[in-house]
DNA sequence: TTCTCCAAAAATATCGATATTATTTGACTT
DNA sequence: AAGTCAAATAATATCGATATTTTTGGAGAA
């Protein structure tokens, strides 16, 4: 018998929902990285049980953001210079490779989604919308999808997410300002549209290199 | 107030118990590919509690060994033959990049950890030691550990049990005895003590190829 | 027969309580 | 004053029971 009061229109399980709310804590930064995640503090935090919350803790670990060790709990996952560098080197060679082979795959229907997903980002960037780091990654995502390699896709997305993870903890820094982060965007657009596999990788590669490097040089130990 | 009858001398969480059981019933096929994992049925498999079944389960999501399916329980992962192919794929693009890192920093130690790790293996497949599986993944895991990239290992190691799987599955095939095992690990070896990286990586990519092409072509569907 | 719908059965997800293990605190020794 | 050990505290891991949800099985209608 439950009362379901009115709002909370979500209807999933409880780990589900105690999953998306500890990951979007850890990337955001408001679970600091090393953070000792203790599970009575989290069961009220997200007001639900330890089960679900022990649960949600063991599936983030499989994502990288939560270690987990044994009899002594569970800490946020820690950052460093050598982590972060270690990503955005795995990002390039597999987004390139998941790139080419999307690309060798290319059809009408891929090429509209890609278009569309373009679209939509622009869109939320010009009104500056809280969306727009979904909107960025589905575009991202987008270009990869028709590569129709699942376990590729899974690795892009988990180190997508670990990346802006640091960009979120090196909050706000000019490097978005001085680039022409659109003009990129449209570069790779362009020469995956084109279907020219060389170009769209250099663009992308590109793309990631110069919003690592600044980063990088943010960072100490 | 624990009895602890005399035996069973390991000292280690029932999750983590859990974990390595149910691991290595999935990896040799005892509990077959899409088979649903009933909770109750594996807590009297493995005479525990609910919790550590669920727990592991969820840890051996992050392998890709197991699926979950919100509110519908858990199950082994399925296989396929574009699974296995996406597997190949990725292990030779990432154990590459691996094996390169590691011979960039090679040094003396780590040449006496492949060199032993090589020794042992060869030692192991002589006397047709049930360990050889383990000595086989700890030479082939000591090749690249000298990167220092500890995401890029775990994930070189996450494939490496994933494509053992599809072995296990395709039970005693004639492949192994066919080919000259030896001889190929011998050439990667001796490839990347000679610090001769495109030697290394082509041996080591030929030497996967080979045995997944044999696996390939068994497999439909 | 085939389909729909509802009750029964089974399985999952979750809770609350307890046992187990790690960590801290502070008295006591050197 | 510094170190050591044991009791007290706190946190984790686990269990058993219950609530929730999915699946099954079959009765009745088209």
């Amino acid at each position: 018998m439950n009362v379901m009061p009115d709002s909370d229109s979500k209807e999933t399980s409880a780990t589900h929902g105690a999953y998306l709310k500890l990951r979007e804590l850890i990337l955001t930064g408001e679970l600091p990285p090393g953070d000792k995640l203790k599970i009575e503090q989290l069961r009220k935090l997200l007001d639900t049980g330890a089960s679900p919350v022990r649960e949600a803790l063991s599936l983030l670990t499989s994502d990288m953001l939560v270690e987990r060790i044994d009899q002594r709990g569970f800490r946020a996952a820690p950052v460093g210079k050598a982590n972060f560098e270690e990503i955005l080197m795995l990002r390039c060679t597999l987004e390139e490779t998941a790139l080419r082979a999307s690309i060798r795959n290319a059809d009408a229907a891929w090429e509209d989604r890609v278009v569309l997903r373009h679209h939509h980002m622009n869109r939320a960037g010009l009104r500056k919308a809280p969306d727009f780091e979904d909107a960025h990654k589905a575009f991202h995502m987008a270009l990869l999808d028709n590569a129709h390699l699942p376990m590729l896709e899974r690795y892009c997305s988990q180190l997508y997410d670990l990346n802006i993870r640091y960009r979120y903890l090196a909050a706000g820094g000019p490097s978005y300002k001085k680039r022409d982060i659109a003009a990129e965007h449209q570069n790779i657009l362009d020469a995956a549209l084109n279907r020219d596999a060389d170009a769209a990788t250099a663009h992308l590669i590109d793309h990631y290199r110069s919003t690592g490097e600044y980063l990088s040089s943010q960072m100490d130990g």
